[in-house]
DNA sequence: AATACGTATTGATCAATGTCGATATATAAG
DNA sequence: CTTATATATCGACATTGATCAATACGTATT
């Protein structure tokens, strides 16, 4: 091991080093919290990081809401929404993409729905927080 | 009622109109959905967005899940993190407006912990879809 | 085949956001 | 009061991402 091969950054390391006092203590408390980050970034190659970001859009999350009714036509949505339909186009793409909403296609109509009834458990969880 | 006050796209409108056959249907279709829309914009103005935003970040998404352990100390997030202190600073207040953690100070130091069960459930079904 | 139409994609533009270095603020210690 | 230190904020820069107009693609209709 040389020259820093780990992420550690040398001055949090130092204050923890006072803010605990025995410097033995400390880098013990460092190794085990760098474990955990790593084991964290192994077991999460950007997966949920995706869903998350692929909701947290005003306009997704208004799509999103509306499918609560139901599977609509992307004309529909494009009613509804006040957005061009190559933007409401792209949403809906990068909502597939990410797994929230599954397409069917029927002729030149396209039909999208919920895929799954996680999403709303997770906007549930979204709106609980919101008042806080 | 002048100049297309509503928030309507035309162009979808027709298509809608051609999918269902029956153009008064197809009216009181946008209706239904353009009232539905109306009321889920006016009943969220931005307030579980914000929410979602905050955590779809992979920096925050990394904090979040250190401090599933429990509270932690500014510096050792910055040291477990690779991130410079200003940055971790920045997604601390992020997750911190959106209440989505709660800041102890104590002295000189700082302590954040996850302000809430819903975060964890929130992630949970992040989880849950990200495997699909 | 030719046309019309629903939806997807592309390329350009502009706003939002993460990052860093530097500096400010607040608290403790000498 | 001066210095050290933990965290926050600021300003600049680069990147990402939403939007639009235009165009492409695929399907149905004639």
């Amino acid at each position: 091991m040389s020259e820093r091969g780990s992420k550690i950054d040398d001055e949090a390391v130092c204050s923890l080093a006072r803010l605990i006092g025995d410097p033995e203590k400390a880098r013990s408390r460092i190794e085990k919290l760098s474990s955990l980050m790593e084991r964290i970034d192994g077991e999460d190659p950007d997966g949920s990081v995706e869903v998350l970001k692929a909701v947290a859009d005003p306009c997704r999350l208004r799509i999103l809401k509306l499918l609560k009714e139901g599977e609509l036509c992307v004309c529909e949505i494009v009613a509804a929404l006040d957005r061009r339909q190559s933007s409401t186009s792209h949403h809906l793409s990068v909502l597939r993409e990410a797994g929230l909403v599954r397409e069917r296609k029927d002729g030149k109509w396209s039909y999208y729905r919920i895929s799954d009834g996680a999403v709303l458990e997770m906007l549930k969880q979204a709106e609980v927080l919101k008042r806080k």
